[in-house]
DNA sequence: ACAAAAGTGTTCCTTTTACACCCATGC
DNA sequence: GCATGGGTGTAAAAGGAACACTTTTGT
């Protein structure tokens, strides 16, 4: 593999390269979340060369594409997945934030690897990265690695690796902004299936919030709310109630 | 004047422009708020030529300079202050974000102007901006025009002028930003000089918050919050009980 | 003594938390 | 019937809003 097609992959296109169609020095980072086993995950690709190299979803902007519209497009290709939740939360920009010491360690385990210089250059330039989160529903993913990746996971946040560049700031920064949005009471809508009973719904805000709730109050809370409807029972066959099953209102999210 | 210089004093830079120094199609917006005559105002630079140009304080990145130094050397160029609060809100990143309207406003009206072409094509790039907000104390700034400025001005934030690009929307997104840090209870140590009355504190709230608080709650709030000293009492020699000064505790802000 | 404005205390109400009870389900 | 887990109601506690009262200052 050549570095051009390498940059190309990174760039999240699996269309012809070319940096001139790019934005220099500015890319996007995706932490994208997910939920499953009462545990929040994140999605993280391994790259596909010697050496445990992880990292995260990201991409470049074309000239002609929003910022935003840059962001989803990186998160479609990985999730085959439209009209995800995303949300802008910080810029990386600090001076020293440039993929030399990765290429360095990367080319250092892998000799093979080669290419023009100057694709070279453009990529291991000091680079201003502008983060978003997302939240999606995991059952509905479909990951989809790119030419580099070896594989994608979904990692719970408690156990992530060791990530390249600032990874690990970026998803700590990310989670911090997810939890403060979580607030309005609307966003747990895109980590849920379409119905889920009142307990998954608790034990989401419960993984999320990292604290108890009592079950009683937090149905008073969701229910006073008037963010969700109750549709019929689902019926376990355990020997106890059955639980309504809910769903969000069509008017109350997005 | 040259499109080169204009495109240096643009850039918050005084000094030989180059645009190889900086950042391409990467750009910081500044909103700076100030509090006086119970009235929250921005500083507004009005530009040196012909016709109505009113923007924001802005500048490039350069390559060697973290993304916040470059807000705070704009910051400081413009008001003269040191360490100034500063946080870094939201970043702009529509594809039609690009000065080519303003400079085809700017050169119909101002015809004189000219330069080479390069520089007027980087200039007229799309831009993608990264705003930042800044709280000072109005009364420590002496604002410093740029060479392109043709004078500096407060104004509140309900009387703003018509703003080149999107400035209003900017201006807007860093008051709501300014807003939810607010409630943090230690921003507004910035806003206000080194020694206050309860009196000021609550109407820099109510104008802030554009509501009324009830003066002995609000006492009761700032003062279990414990992030004040209460100083000696201010004699103002008017026919009534002086009130305390009041300064913010030293280790509960930055 | 009085008006004006600052400081403090006290009650009332709303919201949140904790506890208790009842209801449905399958064995 | 009974164990299990779901739904609802209510009391206690906490927090916030409104009101009243006291203190200080200069005339």
């Amino acid at each position: 593999m050549k570095i051009t097609e390498l940059i190309a992959a990174m760039s999240g296109s699996f269309t012809h390269p070319s940096h001139q169609n790019y934005i220099a020095q500015l890319s996007i980072d995706c932490v994208i979340f997910g939920y499953q086993d009462a545990t929040l995950k994140v999605l993280i690709p391994k790259l596909n060369f010697k050496g445990d190299f992880y990292s995260l979803p990201s991409g470049f902007v074309r000239q002609e594409e929003d910022l935003d519209q840059a962001a989803l497009r990186i998160l479609e290709e990985r999730t085959q997945l439209a009209n995800i939740y995303l949300q802008q939360f910080h810029v990386f920009g600090n001076a020293d934030r440039h993929n030399e010491r990765f290429m360095l360690d990367l080319l250092a385990l892998n000799p093979q690897l080669t290419g023009p210089q100057e694709e070279y250059d453009w990529y291991v330039r000091r680079f201003v990265s502008v983060g978003y989160y997302a939240l999606v529903d995991i059952n509905k993913v479909k990951p989809q690695c790119s030419e580099l990746d070896e594989k994608m996971e979904w990692i719970p946040v408690q156990e992530l690796p060791k990530l390249i560049l600032d990874g690990a700031e970026i998803i700590a920064k990310a989670l911090k902004a997810m939890r403060l949005h979580f607030d309005d009471h609307v966003v747990g809508y895109n980590l849920l299936p379409e119905t889920f009973t009142m307990k998954e719904l608790q034990q989401l805000y419960e993984t999320v919030f990292d604290k108890p709730y009592r079950r009683n109050n937090f149905q008073k809370m969701i229910l006073d709310l008037n963010i969700v409807d109750r549709l019929e029972k689902q019926f376990t066959g355990a020997a106890n109630k059955a639980p309504y099953l809910y769903t969000f209102k069509p008017t109350s999210n997005k």
